[in-house]
DNA sequence: TGTTAGCACTCCCGAGGTTTGAGTGCTAAC
DNA sequence: GTTAGCACTCAAACCTCGGGAGTGCTAACA
């Protein structure tokens, strides 16, 4: 069944209307603001269609309306019009995140920050996977017992570090130097995920059969390479959301905080508006995970060139102010990618 | 004016059934409990005489009485009887936090995850100040357009980076790599702050005036170790006030999430705790921040040897389970200085 | 056939009032 | 010094009641 022009705008009402008040809806109040000279009782006709269509509610029988996530969903896709940044707002995400010489990690940091405070929601920034990162540079420095500290640079100059364990047999320092040369010199440009690769193909060739160094090489890098690294989340801004009347319901807040504790949904959805063009929203409980009831998520990616680093965003309310926050998440994944282009040339 | 046994224990009875119950307590349930058998109306006097000197104090005409932060400082500081932990208990933090191989990072991070979750409360650690520890090693990585990537490694294995600009010429690949070699022998063993002063001094006595690598050499360093590195907290556990019947007034709880995102208060406090011996607890407003209004922290720091590292410990209401919390911390805190004793070995 | 006015109905919300119970301070007796 | 008794206070819980916002339905109108 489709929606005529006017069950559109009379929807469109609706959630706009919410979104700026927070109160339901009744008829009279969508009758005087509309354009379109309605009396309320038609009015009133429309919303029982929608309401039959589910995208709205009515908290109880004589509250107005409310959309439903349905609604939301449907409002977002067909309806929302995004405004444009003004001149003031763009020159502040940038001037925030180009303050200075910014490791890729207080980059992040800060658009995390920006995103927060330009939205007043919480922000969240997914940072690179360091899998799909390119190797740059690899360190091994001993500590005791056996137990090596390594560290590994990427070409955009992430760094990461990890301890591993060597049964038995720790190679001397002169070594250490020869497979570190060995790995620099033969890794360089793979991104990790290929390296892994490389290291699985090497192992089946067997080609360290005969070469004790290489043997050594091999045991050592698959020991740094396939331990996996986990995935990093910047959020900001979290007492943003005791801002927000919705979540005067202690048990819904509750939830989200532990959402951003736990983090591993939070990487999902994340890493799952990697895979599409744009800006990306989920909506409240059609994200499949319980504790995002009522919350909306706002995410857009960015990139290297060609390759996809992470992706960053918003969280808040469903009733969030949509055509507020999406201009800012994608302006800002834009100038990201714009400032890690730029650092990497 | 000194409390007899009598007042004593009956403040005791107050703190104590506070705790318990988050109610303000009446004569006459602390006549019933009392071991020593007392009336209501004797209770009710001495009661008097405790408001009067400002340790208890009564919300309202007709409720029971409610420690103060004095009346909770005193009890801390005289009466509190700490239990010893269980076997349990212990084992728990143990196992929790000596899996397998961590990084210093890890370790605290793990430390801050089980002070939450065997309180209740909110965990925090403060990591070392990278300035105390010993230099190990230095990595340059040159980046695109005049900019230098710089890993620092510390003997204990904590590793930090930055980015830094040159200005003009860049080093030669070759020149970098005997500047390395060079900071890398000649710096190994001092402490970043006597790095830090060894650069001072080298530069007031010119040696670098004829020799172009030193010169070089020299600038690069006090780039590199001038630019100070932020202290770092974790903070686990924030959902868990959320708990806490005390913040249901959403300010207060605001306030403190506001603190934990400014973090530069908590580091103070935690700074602080890490001049005295053993455990410290820090009471609400006495803390001289108004963010902590109606919270307390306990902390204890952790060492390597005789070298302080940082502090952990626990942020929580001010009707805290000081009893159960207080060897908690002081288990971990020490826990905490032995695995990283151990590895440093 | 679509739109509108009218009307009865529902239900939330806040104001005001009452009751209940816990706790107090004071006084007088032990 | 301790206790029992008593009058007093006050918050919280509960009720009631009217107002108001909003609804659905029906009948009339264009």
């Amino acid at each position: 069944m489709e929606l005529n022009e006017r069950s559109l705008s009379i929807l469109e009402a609706i959630v706009e209307g919410h979104i700026a008040s927070g109160e339901p809806m009744g008829s009279r109040t969508i009758a005087r603001q509309q354009k379109l000279p309605l009396s309320p009782a038609t009015v009133r006709n429309v919303m029982a269609d929608l309401e039959e269509m589910g995208y709205i509610i009515s908290p109880h029988t004589s509250a107005g309306r409310v959309p439903t996530d349905k609604g939301y969903r449907f409002y977002v896709d067909t309806i929302l019009q995004v405004r444009n940044l003004s001149e003031v707002e763009r020159h502040n995400i940038e001037s925030y995140c180009q303050s200075g010489n910014l490791r890729t990690q207080e980059l992040l940091q800060k658009a995390g920050r920006i995103l927060s405070s330009m939205s007043s929601y919480t922000g969240i920034v997914l940072a690179p996977r360091f899998d799909a990162t390119i190797f740059r540079h690899i360190e091994f420095l001993p500590l005791s017992q056996g137990r090596l500290l390594v560290i590994l640079v990427s070409r955009s100059g992430l760094v990461q570090n990890k301890i591993i364990e060597l049964e038995g047999e720790m190679p001397s320092t002169h070594e250490l130097e020869q497979i570190m040369n060995y790995l620099n010199s033969s890794l360089s440009g793979m991104t990790i995920h290929q390296v892994r690769a490389n290291i699985v193909e090497q192992m089946r060739e067997e080609k360290a059969r005969y070469d004790e160094l290489m043997k050594h090489a091999l045991t050592l890098s698959s020991k740094v390479f396939n331990s996996d690294i986990e995935d990093e989340v910047i959020i900001e801004g979290v007492s943003n959301v005791l801002n927000q009347p919705e979540f005067s319901n202690i048990d819904c807040m509750k939830r989200l905080f532990q959402a951003f504790e736990q983090k591993h949904h939070l990487i999902d959805l994340l890493d799952k508006s990697q895979q599409a063009e744009g800006v990306q929203i989920y909506i409240g409980s059609q994200s499949e995970y319980q504790e995002f009831e009522g919350c909306s998520l706002i995410t857009a990616k960015y990139t290297r060139g060609e390759q996809i680093l992470g992706s960053l965003g918003v969280i808040g309310p469903s009733r969030m102010a949509y055509s507020q926050v999406v201009p800012v998440v994608d302006y800002t994944a834009r100038l990201v990618s714009r400032v890690l282009e730029i650092e990497s040339e």
